[in-house]
DNA sequence: TGCTCATTTGCGTAATTATACAAGTATCGG
DNA sequence: CCGATACTTGTATAATTACGCAAATGAGCA
């Protein structure tokens, strides 16, 4: 058992909040959005995704102030984090978004965060689901 | 004009691209999603978020190996992001989770990237939208 | 006012990350 | 095989980030 694991004695009332805390924490990988926590990754993919088919490194790359090789490592985490996929065909390598996984990870999010605690206490949760 | 801004020429159909990349490079924000991007600011995210109530800092902290002041670090940085709210009540301080905003703004990025090039070329949406 | 509790902030340090440049690998065309 | 093109990886460095500890701030209470 690693030592990261928490006191049980911290959570009040752990048959019900456990499940929500590791839905969200399943569903938050931090790999995920430290992928996305760079603007120039994020420059990256919003170029990639609009120009929506897939692209060489090169092609990508003029979006981004910074050496070639950067931008290569740039798309390699995002490969890893699986966001945009990687092929090579020829001398090239052709990036693509991975518009569905992407998409569905963050209604996946939005809907763990909608259900978690609804009927829960949260003033904004109780405005929403009463008015 | 900034040093950042790329060269035109890079943008071979620039009418159609140029207004979904900005979209999306709204959208994604940089701040956010290094607020996301550790892992235990995830787990103090989650706590918070299963627990369903405002929550102190001591409250919160004790999912974390981390030393309390570090705690209040990772939670101003997520209160900076727009993730939690704070508010003083006495002596301690609640933290809230943004359920609503946060929702909306995960549902929004999935919307976008559903948008962003429905028709275009991409296989996946292809197939999505024929199959 | 002085004391205590809860949280934040100052500060130094260790770890991680972004970057440039150089060298390496892979593929194609001659 | 050779050279060119496209990309990736090695290595060093600068910048950022996470962290612990100590001190400061803020609020309640005797």
């Amino acid at each position: 058992m690693s030592k990261q694991e928490p006191a049980q004695s911290c959570f009040p009332s752990a048959s019900t909040t456990e499940a929500c805390c590791s839905l969200l924490g399943r569903l938050l990988e931090p790999r995920f959005f430290k992928a996305l926590g760079d603007g120039n990754r994020i420059a990256l993919l919003s170029r990639l995704a609009g120009l929506c088919r897939p692209c060489t490194v090169s092609e990508i790359a003029c979006c981004c102030p910074v050496d070639l090789s950067v931008v290569s490592r740039h798309l390699a985490i995002l490969r890893d984090a699986g966001i945009v996929d990687a092929q090579r065909r020829g001398k090239e390598v052709l990036y693509t978004v991975n518009y569905d996984v992407l998409a569905k990870t963050f209604r996946q999010i939005a809907d763990a965060i909608d259900t978690c605690c609804s009927g829960a206490s949260s003033p904004q949760r109780k405005e929403r689901e009463n008015g």
